[in-house]
DNA sequence: CTATAATCGAGACGGTACGTCTCGTCTTTAC
DNA sequence: GTAAAGACGAGACGTACCGTCTCGATTATAG
C-alpha cells in the first residue's frame, strides 16, 4: 500500500500498457486450477476462460502454461520460503527444512513446484529454463546458507555443502514428490546424521 | 505345479493368445521413444508406428502411455536393479545404492523410472497406480535390505528403516531428477552418515 | 416339397459342409437390424453378434453385409412380389403395382429394396451386382407382364414396354423412395395415362 | 441498403467471420471427391486434406458430409435448375424435365441429389433434414408450375398436381438411380400421358 | 474306425476414419 | 497498441468397424 512497488499497480485503471488486472487474474486462475484439476487438466483455454482474458493475451506475455507457472512459483517461493538469518546456522538450517516441508506439503505454492519439477522430466528444454530461473538460484541460496555456518566458524571448512545440501532437501523433495508425510523428527535426523559430525 | 515350463500361463486353457511379437515390439518402440523425443514427444501413435502396430492393439492392453511405461519399468527393473544379498548387508546397501545411480542416469529404464515420478506430479490417477505397482513394492523391498542388516545383527534395532531408506535414496534420486552427477563418494558419505551409528 | 431342392435341407442335422442354422441365423439377424437400426447401424459385427456366429462364417459366405440383403431380397420378393398370371393382362399390372406398393411401405423386404437402391448411388461397383442380380431380372420379368398384354391382343404392339414399366413403377418406387403415401387411386391414375390409348 | 457492396453479410454488425474461402474450398473439394470417388469413398478426412483446411474447420459449420452436401445440392440446384416462366405452362413443363433430366444424368450437382437420395434410405435423421431442405421445398416449387397452368386456364382444375407432379418426376428420377438414359421422347411420352387430358 | 478336411465360435491383429480436444497463430472490432 | 472474441491449420486423442488371420473344437465322410 504504501510506496507503490514498481508496478504501479493500477490504480483507478491502467494508464496504458500492459493490464496489470489481466496478468494477476491469470496467476490466480492458474494456481487455482493448478489445485482443482492437476497439472494435466490445466490447459491455457482454460486458464484463459477462469481469468475472463482472451487466449492471446496469455501467449503474448507467456510462451506457455509453465512460464505462467514459473511466475507464481518465483513469487511466492520468494514470500513463503525465505531463509531464516536470525539464529545459529544450525537452527537457520532447521527451520529452513521445516518451512521447506510446510511449503512442499500444505501450501499451493508447493504444488507448483512438485509439478514443475514433474514437467522438467518430460521436457528438456523446459528443463533448463527451470533451472536458470528457479533450481539453480535457489541450490545457491541453500548452499550460502550453510556456507555462512563455515564462514562464522560454526560448520567444519570440511563440509562439503553441495553434498550437504542434497543430502538435507533431497530426502524431504523426495518425500513431498512421493505424497510421504514429513514429521519433524524425519528432518531433526537427517540434520544430525548430515551436519553433526562438522559442528565445531 | 510339477514339471511347469517357462511359458506356464496357459495352462489347461488358452488365454485367448496375445502377440507376444506385438507386446515387445511396443515396450521397444516406446523406450526408444522416451528417449528419443521425451515423455511430451511421446504418443500412442509415434508408438503404434515405431512398432508397427495398430493403435488398438496398444488400447486394448494398455489403457495409456504411462502403464506402457509403468510395464517396461517393472520388468527392467527387476531385471537390473536386483537387491544383492551376498554380501554384508552394508555393502549389500552400498552396492545396491550404486546401482541404483547409474540406473537413474546411465539406464534407459531409469529415464522411464524419471518419467513415471514426474506424472505422478500430474495426475493423482496415475500416482495411485505408480504407487500400487511400483513405488510400495520397490520401497519394501529396500526397507526389507535393511531389515536383514538388523535381523542379522549387523545394525542396531533403533535403525528407523523407513526414514533410513528416504534418507539414502532421496539425494540420489533427488540428484538424477535435477540431472546432477552422483559420483560414489556421494554415495559413501550418506551412507556412513546414516547408518554408522547404527553399526554393531 | 417333392424333389428335395438341391441343398437337402438338413434333415436332422447337416450332412458336411455350410451350417444352415447359421445361415439362416445370419439372414434374420440382418433383416432385424436394418429395421431396428437401418442400413448405416448395420455393421457385420453387429450381426454376428446378434446371429451368434463368428464374424468369419459371415464373411466365408458374403463379401458384404450388401451381399447378405441381396440374398434376403431376392428371397423374399421372389415369394412377396409374384406377377399375375390369372386375369387380364390390365388386371395382372394393377395388381403387381399394388402389391409392390404394400411391398414397399409395408414389408420390412421393401426396406431392404430401398436400402439397396440407397446404396448403389453410394458404389459403383456394388450397383453392378444388384443390377445383375435384382433389378434387371425383375425389369424383365415386369416387361414380360406387359408384352404378354400385347401378345394377347389386350394391348396395342406400339406400347413401348420398358417405357410403360418406367412411367409405372418409377412414380411407385420414387414415393416409397421419399417416404409418401402411395393410394390406390395414385396407382389407378398411373395405369390409366399410360395405357388406356394402348387398349384394344 | 444504400450502397451495399459485393460481400454484404456484416452490416452493423459482424457475423464473427466466417472464413468464405474455406467455405468455398470445402465445397468444391466435396463435389470433386463425390465424382472421383463415390458417397462411400468420400470422407471428412480426404475433403479436409483436398481443401486445404482442417477437419475441426469442417466440423464447426457441418455436422456430417451429409450436411455438406445438402449446402452444395441447393445452391447449385437453385442455379441450375429453375423453374422456367416463359412460356406456356405445358412448355415450361416439358422444360423443366429436361433440365431435370440433364442436371441428373450430366451435372455433377445431378449426382449429389441421387447420393442423398441414397442416404436417406441409410438414416431416417438425415432423411428429415433432407426433406426439409430440399425434397419438399423442391416438390412445393414443382407443383406450384403445374399450380399456374391451371391457374392461367391452361389445365383443367381436376388435375391433381401432387399425384401429376410424381407421375411426371418419378419416372425421371427412378431412370437417373438406376443408371438408364432418359430421352426426350420419353420426357414428351409422360408429358402426353399425364397432362394432356387436362388441357383446356 | 480312424484321419482328414472343412466349418464353426472366438477374438487378436493391421488398418482407416471417426468426431473431439487443445494447441499456438491469426484476424477483426472496440476502446 | 492492448484487449476480448473466436476462426483457423495442425495433429493426437480414444473409439468403432473393417476385413484378415490364427486358434482349438467339432464332425461327417474317405481311406
Amino acid at each position: 500500500m504504501a510506496t507503490d512497488d514498481g508496478t504501479r499497480a493500477t490504480k483507478g485503471r491502467a494508464p496504458h500498457r500492459r493490464d496489470e488486472n489481466a496478468r494477476l487474474a491469470v496467476l490466480h486462475a492458474t494456481d487455482d486450477l493448478l489445485v482443482e484439476r492437476s497439472f494435466n487438466g490445466l490447459t491455457i483455454e482454460g486458464i484463459a476462460a477462469r481469468a475472463g482474458v482472451a487466449k492471446q493475451t496469455i501467449y503474448r506475455w507467456w510462451p506457455s502454461k509453465v512460464d505462467i507457472l514459473l511466475d507464481t512459483l518465483i513469487e511466492d517461493a520468494g514470500r513463503q520460503l525465505p531463509v531464516p538469518e536470525t539464529a545459529s546456522a544450525l537452527e537457520n538450517t532447521r527451520r529452513y527444512l521445516r518451512a521447506l516441508a510446510r511449503f512442499l506439503t500444505k501450501d499451493p505454492a508447493g504444488m507448483v513446484l512438485l509439478a514443475l519439477i514433474g514437467e522438467a522430466q518430460h521436457d528438456p528444454a523446459m528443463a533448463k529454463t527451470f533451472h536458470e530461473r528457479y533450481l539453480d538460484p535457489q541450490r545457491q541460496t541453500e548452499r550460502e546458507m550453510l556456507q555462512r555456518g563455515i564462514d562464522s566458524g560454526e560448520f567444519s571448512p570440511a563440509l562439503d555443502t553441495e553434498a550437504a545440501r542434497d543430502a538435507l532437501t533431497g530426502p524431504i523433495i523426495y518425500r513431498a514428490l512421493t505424497g510421504a508425510k514429513i514429521p519433524r523428527t524425519f528432518i531433526d535426523t537427517l540434520i544430525t546424521n548430515t551436519l553433526e559430525k562438522h559442528l565445531a
